[in-house]
DNA sequence: AACGCGGGGGT
DNA sequence: ACCCCAGCGTT
């Protein structure tokens, strides 16, 4: 049997009920797809059933304000694919009349949507035989056919989306672009993978090789930075707060946090004699208190924040720059933050 | 072509 | 610790 047929088979023995797996609505796919970027299903889940409960229409999606998204978006990480999903729900319901582009190389001229998400959504949704090449593919491919070269070079996603291309099943693109992921997910999965029991294990070369656990390969690992925060949460006759929104480039775009001092030594001098911090609590009276001696050690997949919150007690407004807005205490949980300043937020206004 | 971007789960 | 997860946009 063929190989895309063997998947195929597989699949429609094993595969998953999944929510997405029920409608053909580009919406919904669209919407789950994004979410599921570099994202497991078990994570992904409660956030796409909430999104299609609170935005049921690409329309309501559309007229949300940005902070209400990102807060239904807090705690999945990525914050640019909230981002570019308002941005693309925008323009589908005010530029396309609320009607998704239908094929392939329209798709990929929406914002957030790359080479994979518009083959899942052309495939799923119309059947446009354009491969799917995620992580799970990579990893299937590699082993069955003995790929060694690595996945995240040009050479190497050139050499595996030609092969994916070669290997599509024209008659059933959904259920083909589908099985191979769920294959990999299940049964070909990264550590301790199903060989014994595979549909495919008589023609496996990485098996038939003993390749199975060095496949596939993968450049270098990203070395971790270590960054040092230290948030000032001031608390203003014991009644309200400082928060600012994040700009730039960097990580959290868009989201919200408490005046932030970042410093190059987490030690206490480098921290007081900050300029910064003077000019935030230059000429009031002002009572500091760090709130737990151990920084929190918030990790991240690329760099490891050592983060301190210190309570700083004031009578009087210090003076705010223009980006930052005073917060009644049992408002701050309704601003969307990072799940590190989420869980603090949780743990000490008891919100 | 290389890099930055979250948070959680598995081993 | 380290790896991986239905990747994408920027530089």
């Amino acid at each position: 049997m063929k190989f895309s047929k063997k998947l195929i088979s597989w699949y429609l023995q094993n595969k998953r009920t999944m929510p997405w797996r029920e409608t053909k609505n580009p919406y919904h796919i669209w919407l789950s797809e994004i979410i599921l970027q570099q994202t497991r299903v078990a994570q992904g889940l409660p956030y796409y059933l909430s999104f299609i409960d609170t935005f049921p229409t690409v329309f309501d999606l559309a007229n949300a304000n940005e902070d209400d998204v990102l807060k239904l978006w807090q705690g999945l990480g990525y914050y640019s694919r909230a981002r570019n999903l308002h941005i693309t729900a925008k323009y589908v319901a005010n530029e396309l009349q609320g009607v998704f582009p239908s094929n392939y190389k329209d798709l990929l001229a929406l914002k957030g949507v790359g080479d994979y998400t518009a083959s899942a959504i052309a495939s799923i949704c119309y059947d446009e035989p354009v491969p799917v090449v995620d992580g799970n593919v990579y990893r299937v491919l590699s082993r069955f056919f003995g790929i060694k070269t690595p996945i995240n070079t040009t050479a190497g996603v050139r050499e595996f989306k030609e092969l994916a291309i070669e290997l599509m099943d024209h008659d059933e693109p959904a259920n083909y672009n589908q099985a191979i992921m769920e294959f990999g997910a299940l049964q070909c999965k990264p550590k301790s993978p199903y060989c014994i029991v595979c549909p495919l294990n008589d023609s496996c070369e990485g098996l038939k090789n003993g390749w199975i656990d060095t496949l596939p390969v993968k450049l270098k690992k990203q070395k971790i930075k270590k960054r040092y925060f230290n948030y000032l949460v001031y608390s203003i006759n014991g009644k309200q707060t400082i928060l600012q929104q994040r700009k730039g480039n960097g990580i959290w775009k868009g989201l919200y946090e408490f005046p932030l001092i970042e410093v190059e030594e987490n030690d206490r001098d480098s921290i007081m004699s900050n300029a910064f911090f003077q000019k935030m609590i230059n000429g009031h009276e002002y009572k500091i208190t760090q709130y737990r001696e151990e920084p929190i050690v918030h990790k991240l997949s690329h760099q490891h924040l050592y983060t301190r919150f210190y309570i700083v007690n004031v009578n009087k407004l210090p003076a705010l720059t223009k980006e930052q807005k005073i917060i009644d205490f049992a408002e701050t949980h309704t601003y969307p933050v990072p799940i590190l300043l989420g869980n603090f937020i949780e743990e000490f206004f008891k919100v």
